[in-house]
DNA sequence: CGTCTCATGTAAGGAGTTACATGATTTA
DNA sequence: TAAATCATGTAACTCCTTACATGAGACG
């Protein structure tokens, strides 16, 4: 239920067809909640059959049209509705840390591997979300410049400090997340010492 | 896909009936892997009908039967076989950082109160968590004691220090987003002042 | 001449959620 | 006598994943 309120989020920063809006979903909210082309083209047919995207459609040379996609009224209304309701938080799913709890049936040497993967995992995302942070600070990011274009200095501050602050907490559980598998190695050390 | 193995996990602790497996489920794996009824039952069945768990039927004083499921070795094998392959990660997907990356379109309540939601939830799932920690300190786990059941004092430790060390993680991964929150609280605070 | 990007999806299937169904027995 | 627990699920639905489809123009 997410994804529409992900994509409205988006698009408020400026129309877009279907193929830019999924190019962009994967260099700004994407970070925070992903979606593959397949799920985005659908929703957002859907958002305009419900009403909460307008549609321009611009001639395209020979092949077609391009199809711009506008929150209406009512989609922003929506986006700021869910806005003001509780979050529902999915039950805990986590795949590393429920091997992690079964070890026992691991060997030593695949128990390092997950944690290893973990820490490379954590350190690509920690990557992607620090550039995130130096984007936002920089003025470099493209849908964050469309954003802010014709608002006030109060509210550049703002709007770019709430992007930071979100990256913030995921370099945070980045951080976490790598602390924990090096800690997990240590623990693993001891073991393989001991045999 | 995880479920599957979580199921073995928790079914090599002892020979279980579906009833039983998705009560202990919630207070054990589940605690790491969430899933409901609806979804154990089915998993169970079908792993069953692909041999990776057997089923011994004991009568049940004339309202049927109870049927005990219990890892084969294809089972264990299963299991084992999973904890040597890479996990896989699934793609970022997290309500509470996207609202707060667009908490422009939020009321100054709205924005405060899911971080102060976001503090409680976790601050409930830590509780739980060192809650299976102390379990795991003190021996009061029902499931971990029958799991150590005839095995030797060095494995005792090292299954023990596993368990511990998954629920350290998620402790680790609480106190950090507890943090944050409370970060965006002291940001929000900073805009109310001025306006 | 082939691959990349633009531009738009469909189709099949697995995983997870929510709600409901049934009937016995134990506990308050 | 009502509610909780034991014991077992089914059904309908949404969400997400994976793989495939098509056809133009631009770049090397």
């Amino acid at each position: 239920m997410s994804l529409r309120y992900a994509l409205l989020a988006l698009l408020t920063a400026a129309p877009m067809t279907g193929y830019e809006a999924s190019r962009r979903f994967q260099s700004s909210v994407g970070h925070v909640w992903h979606a593959p082309d397949s799920q985005i083209y659908p929703e957002l047919r859907k958002m305009e059959a419900e009403g909460l995207l307008a549609v321009e459609a611009v001639e395209d040379g020979g092949r077609g049209e391009k199809r711009y996609y506008r929150p209406t009224e009512a989609g922003i209304a929506a986006l700021k509705a869910w806005m003001e309701t509780p979050l529902k938080y999915a039950p805990d799913r986590d795949p590393a840390h429920l091997k992690a709890a079964y070890f026992e049936f691991a060997s030593l040497e695949a128990a390092r591997r997950t944690l290893r993967d973990h820490i490379e995992h954590y350190e690509g995302l920690l990557e992607q979300w620090e550039r995130q942070i130096y984007e936002v600070d920089s003025g470099t990011s493209q849908v964050l410049s469309q954003r802010l274009a014709g608002r006030s200095r109060a509210e550049h501050d703002r709007i770019a400090a709430f992007k930071r602050f979100a990256y913030e907490g995921l370099v945070a559980r980045a951080h976490a997340e790598i602390a924990w598998a090096r800690s997990g190695l240590r623990m693993l050390d001891g073991y393989s010492a001991s045999t």
